[in-house]
RNA sequence: GCGGGUGUAGCUCAGCUGGUUAGAGCGUUCCCCUGUCACGGGAAAGGCCGUGGGUUCGAGUCCCAUCACUCGCGCCA
């Protein structure tokens, strides 16, 4: 008989089926045996009855985890055993044969309860399983679908990245070195940006989505050795506020479609729907000094940067009175930014850069590019760059390239923020950090 | 790298100013249970109280060191 998957099984009342899964809750009343049975597509109940002995036999040994062949039938529950609120808490499936495909340990921790970080993630093939964890990692993919989907109907084409480079493409970030062929030195790469841009040249508008590799040694919540970075790169801007109303847009695409496609996962949550206007409000760097200073007392209108806490509370800010959960920041000095940054030239010393924060942490970043061959070689040098090491880059640009401009995007700070969840590694499959791949590398 | 917090049962935690044999809930094992849905009831097993040293008649508790995790800062997405 052909498998039935459990949210279907409503449409099968009356008759018998199969489905495959894992028993996710085992309730024994002795002549009454109850499962929570669990497959990729939902939960349903099965009892087992006191005449169907061979089944009883076979349930005595099966505990949370195993994973079963399970013949029934759909039967509508009893009035009075309706539990409303729940999937299939119309129906149960009444038990009439198992059979056991694996049986499984049990799970060294209580698949409901709140766990510590270090537990959630020595156990994460396990963990992963918990429908918590499920719904992250739902509603992360409902973001990626969202964001392809965004930019595909603004004409972008999706190319991939290499993550191997030949040199550290910024100077700045730390860098994880490897060994390559023939001993030649190589590196992983800490973003797709050089490769993005030369992407312009070909087809105008260009994002990609990947792994990159940050070799710092953070001990924060919001920092990952290796994370997901969603970058869009566009031709042809006018300046860099054409790239923070793409951004804007697509983050409101974002923001629109986790409440469609991720209800559930919102819902279980519990998280406030998410201020997305069209346009996010923003203010350069030194209003948002100013504002800081006027509305709470703390000076830092001699900061060439936003600390953590002044992001914090930007976002309050716009929150209680811009009517947004996004406030863009821009015009961050040029010491301040990588040499492909383009300067302003009404506002010397200043960039057409931005930052996009979103509850609290900054998660996109982004500018107009120096896109002149002769700027850019006099950008490089004045941040102390040998520009024969990038005559691969350069390339693009002594052959002409046009203005253009984008971002960068976090994927787990997005993910992250968005179900307002404490720590970017929950909001990452397999995080590597400061002491973990996969397991600690103190063991 | 700097600063804070934490480390007690498989998991999550309690253990007050030092004082008999170290506790709870969940989980596990066994028994009972025909309508449960985080089922319920009964019983049991399970701990070098992170590690080393010290103070004390006596240390899970106080002191020092060390290790680990975690949070904040720096840097960034």
């Amino acid at each position: 008989m052909e498998r039935t998957y459990i949210k279907d099984l409503g449409k099968s009342e009356g008759q018998e089926v199969v489905i495959k899964g894992w028993v996710d809750v085992r309730r024994d009343q002795g002549k009454l045996v109850f499962f929570d049975f669990r497959d990729m597509s939902g939960k349903v109940q099965g009892v087992i009855l006191p005449n169907q002995t061979e089944a009883h036999e076979v349930a005595k040994d099966v505990r949370p985890e195993w994973v079963l062949e399970v013949r029934g039938k759909v039967n509508k529950r009893p009035e009075k055993n309706v539990q409303a609120d729940k999937q299939n808490g119309d129906i149960e499936l009444e038990i009439l044969g198992i059979k056991v495909l694996a049986s499984a340990k049990e799970l060294p921790f209580s698949s409901d309860a709140d766990l510590n970080l270090d537990t959630l993630l020595d156990y994460r093939p396990l963990t992963l399983r918990r429908d918590r964890e499920q719904n992250i990692f739902r509603a992360q993919n409902v973001i990626m679908q969202a964001y392809r989907e965004y930019l595909d109907r603004q004409g972008f084409t999706e190319f991939q990245a290499p993550r191997i480079v030949g040199d550290d493409a910024e100077g700045g970030a730390g860098i994880f070195k490897i060994e390559y062929l023939y001993g030649h030195p190589a590196y992983l790469s800490t973003s797709p940006q050089l490769y993005k841009q030369m992407m312009t040249g070909v087809f105008e508008r260009v994002y990609t989505t990947g792994p990159q590799f940050r070799a710092e040694k953070h001990a924060t919540s919001r920092h990952l050795n290796e994370l997901t970075m969603l970058d869009f790169e566009m031709a042809f801007v006018n300046d860099h506020t054409d790239v923070m109303k793409m951004i804007s847009g697509t983050l409101r695409h974002i923001a629109l479609t986790l409440q469609e496609k991720a209800k559930n996962e919102l819902a279980y949550f519990k998280v406030e729907a998410t201020m997305a206007p069209e346009i996010f409000p923003s203010m350069k760097l030194r209003e948002a000094q100013e504002l800081i200073k006027k509305e709470t007392g703390k000076d830092c209108t001699n900061e060439p940067d936003l600390e953590p806490e002044d992001e914090r509370w930007l976002c309050e800010y716009a929150n209680k009175n811009l009517n947004s959960d996004f406030i863009i920041i821009t015009h961050y000095p040029t010491s301040k930014r990588p040499f492909y940054t383009m300067d302003d030239p009404e506002d010397p010393g200043f960039t057409k850069s931005f930052d996009v924060l979103f509850r609290g942490v900054e998660i996109v970043s982004g500018s107009q590019r120096v896109h002149e061959y002769e700027m850019l070689i006099e950008k490089m040098k004045s941040k102390g760059l040998d520009p024969e090491k990038f005559s691969f880059y350069l390339m693009a640009f002594k052959y002409g390239l046009a203005p253009h401009g984008g971002i960068g995007l976090g994927l787990e700070r997005l993910t992250e923020k968005f179900l307002g969840i404490e720590n970017v590694k929950e909001a990452t499959l397999f995080p590597r950090d400061i002491n973990r791949i996969d397991s600690l590398l103190s063991k």
